[in-house]
DNA sequence: TGACCATTGTGGTCAGACCATATTCCGTCC
DNA sequence: GGACGGAATATGGTCTGACCACAATGGTCA
């Protein structure tokens, strides 16, 4: 069960998004939501402050006014996914595509400050891609703890903080996807990939990393991708 | 003047950051802290709030406790980066590498949707790097705007907001040290490596513009850090 | 020793109030 | 009629003091 203030911020995120104020326009005073929600003052408040964190309202003497959505934190993305019943298509890919981009430059970082420990450390994490049969959720977190494990060794808080919140906002929206996901992994291609990335590190040698990487890459993005049209669809069928 | 809360709020990740609580130690409670600033607990609350939301702490019935900084959003690196008098040389060149890989991805999707105009835009952005004498900070305005505009152009939201994230609480550091960047910058070099982006733009041909502009990058950043050791050391000449 | 329960502390919420300042509106003056 | 200035109003920021549900704590009892 939320608490007050948390399914009042919610409310005015989802109208705010909804594109129910227009940009810079301001929103009703403190207390006139306080009566709206039937809330105290203090409960609309920290709403509002919350607003404010995610940087889509400005609050300051004279009231509260929207902000232009480029202007909100990395934060709202996960209210994006939110909204409506299907994840949207065009944010997911978005979101793979920026993960994916600071993986491959951890991973450069990685080969550069790596001991021989840690490279061993990567190969083994690459093993699982490797030798298992794919089945869609176990094959998935063998990625994700490479990923994980490039971030980790790369040493970029940066990208680690960055990775992490995407992730987070993106996986719970992918819970429903993965039946679809079984048939659509190209197999073959994966394991291809797999041993050459084992032996790039290997070599430590990085462009190979790069390039294998972005290959895995770009074939979890196009699986995901096929999931999720197919997803929809289906779900579409199915509500005739 | 930062109002009150805010003023509590900076403190508390101060402390935070700095340390003196231990990872999942719990922080003293809103009574305790409302006594020590002499403020009223809803002050403290709305405190506490940001902390909440900035991921430096998880508050909930019982008390609050602090979290590893890995778990934090990405507002913190802001945070970090104004702790102490010199910027993070580490955390710079994080960020730095982070925003170029998101201009580069930005720049590869800019290219599969943009319409002749819109390349037209981005040739135009090139230009003041090719004609322009180079002098520091109009130089990096211009380098700003053509991020800019691959970001705009690339239509990826979330690359949007994580650059525009990041460039904000980077910019203000660098600031101080503009000085120093007069003399880093290869001009020659930056002029070469632009013509070929133009080119490679008029051309739409994306892996040339990809390389080139990993090149341009590659050169920022080395003028960057450059500046910025130079700026230290200079200032730690100064200090005797 | 281990399970159970009352006490205490905590965050969450509420009501009503005061202040400084931004906004708004209206009357005055040009 | 329109521009300007000042009063009335609305708003966010802060404060006081209180109540509730629940987690943590410590002691008691089997």
């Amino acid at each position: 069960m939320p608490s007050k203030h948390e399914s009042i911020s919610n409310i005015l995120i989802e109208e705010i998004l909804d594109g129910r104020y227009r940009s810079g326009e301001r929103l009703p005073s403190e207390r006139d939501l306080s009566q709206r929600f039937d809330a105290n003052r203090g409960a609309v408040r920290e709403a509002m402050k919350r607003l404010e964190q995610i940087g889509l309202a400005s609050i300051g003497p004279g009231g509260a006014r929207t902000n232009p959505i480029e202007m909100a934190s990395l934060d709202v993305v996960g209210y994006l996914m939110a909204r409506g019943d299907a994840p949207d298509v065009q944010l997911i890919e978005q979101i793979l595509s920026v993960v994916m981009a600071l993986v491959t430059t951890a991973a450069e970082s990685a080969m550069r400050v790596a001991n021989d420990d840690q490279v061993e450390q990567l190969r083994a994490l690459v093993q699982p891609l490797i030798n298992e049969p794919i089945h869609g959720e176990a094959h998935s977190e063998a990625r994700l703890a490479l990923m994980h494990g490039f971030m980790t060794i790369g040493g970029s808080l940066v990208v680690q903080i960055i990775s992490r919140s995407l992730l987070e906002q993106f996986r719970p929206r992918m819970e429903s996807i993965w039946p679809y996901a079984r048939d659509e992994v190209d197999a073959q291609a994966y394991v291809t990939y797999a041993r050459q990335l084992d032996q790039a590190l290997q070599k430590r040698d990085v462009p190979a990393v790069r390039a294998t990487l972005e290959a895995l890459n770009e074939l979890t993005r196009d699986s995901v991708m096929r999931a999720l049209v197919r997803a929809e669809t289906t779900q579409a069928a199915n509500a005739l």
